[in-house]
DNA sequence: CCTGGGATTTTCT
DNA sequence: GAAAATCCCAGGA
């Protein structure tokens, strides 16, 4: 197993995008009762502000999107079609709403498909019970880099968003994030 | 290869 | 009541 570092305070500081790429390589680590388990995140996307109309966000503060107005650092996990959770981490200053979907993982220490944003919170137990959860403080759940083992620019790819048909001109931004030739991306 | 629908629940209109 | 940041399976070409 790698050295893994908990990712301090300052990288959830930094613009939404840049964090998207800088997340391809890190990994999550889920504490499942007495065990771990570690992924090496592969894809991600970003969802920016209150006029991006694929996030939640655009339509205004509610009950459910108020973690992704909330500081740095945290995680928005969310129910989608009813079956399915989606894990985020919470970017930008508070009141500024935006977040980093955590699309797909390679996982490291278990084996399960998490080629997908519903897969992938199913692989790490991630429910709502973890919804705002503190990834700096959290022993149930953070992120973690190898420092040894960085990602080279070359090998991140960039495309369109999955699954955002009704976002009007933000569906074509190239807000996807992934690290070309890994398997475990949902979607080339 | 492709398209379409069902599962299931939260959220907003 | 309809749609949703998904996934899986069936059926047709």
């Amino acid at each position: 197993m790698p050295k893994l570092k908990r990712l301090p305070a300052k990288f959830y500081h930094q613009n939404t995008f840049k964090i998207a790429k800088e997340l391809l390589g890190k990994f999550i680590i889920c504490k499942i009762g007495k065990k771990f388990l570690i992924g090496k995140i592969v894809e991600t996307e970003a969802y920016y502000g209150p006029h991006d109309l694929a996030s939640h966000a655009s339509r205004g503060k509610t009950a459910r999107t108020k973690i992704m107005f909330d500081q740095a650092g945290l995680a928005y996990i969310y129910l989608i079609y009813g079956m399915y959770y989606c894990f985020n981490i919470v970017t930008e200053a508070k009141d500024f709403p935006a977040a980093v979907l955590i699309r797909a993982a390679e996982p490291l220490n278990f084996s399960k498909a998490t080629n997908g944003p519903g897969k992938l919170c199913r692989a790490f137990k991630i429910d709502k019970k973890l919804n705002g959860e503190n990834l700096i403080i959290s022993k149930n759940l953070y992120l973690a880099e190898n420092p040894k083992d960085r990602i080279k620019s070359s090998q991140i790819k960039n495309a369109k968003r999955i699954g955002v048909d009704y976002a009007g001109k933000y569906k074509n931004k190239l807000w996807r994030f992934y690290l070309e030739d890994n398997p475990f991306v949902s979607k080339k």
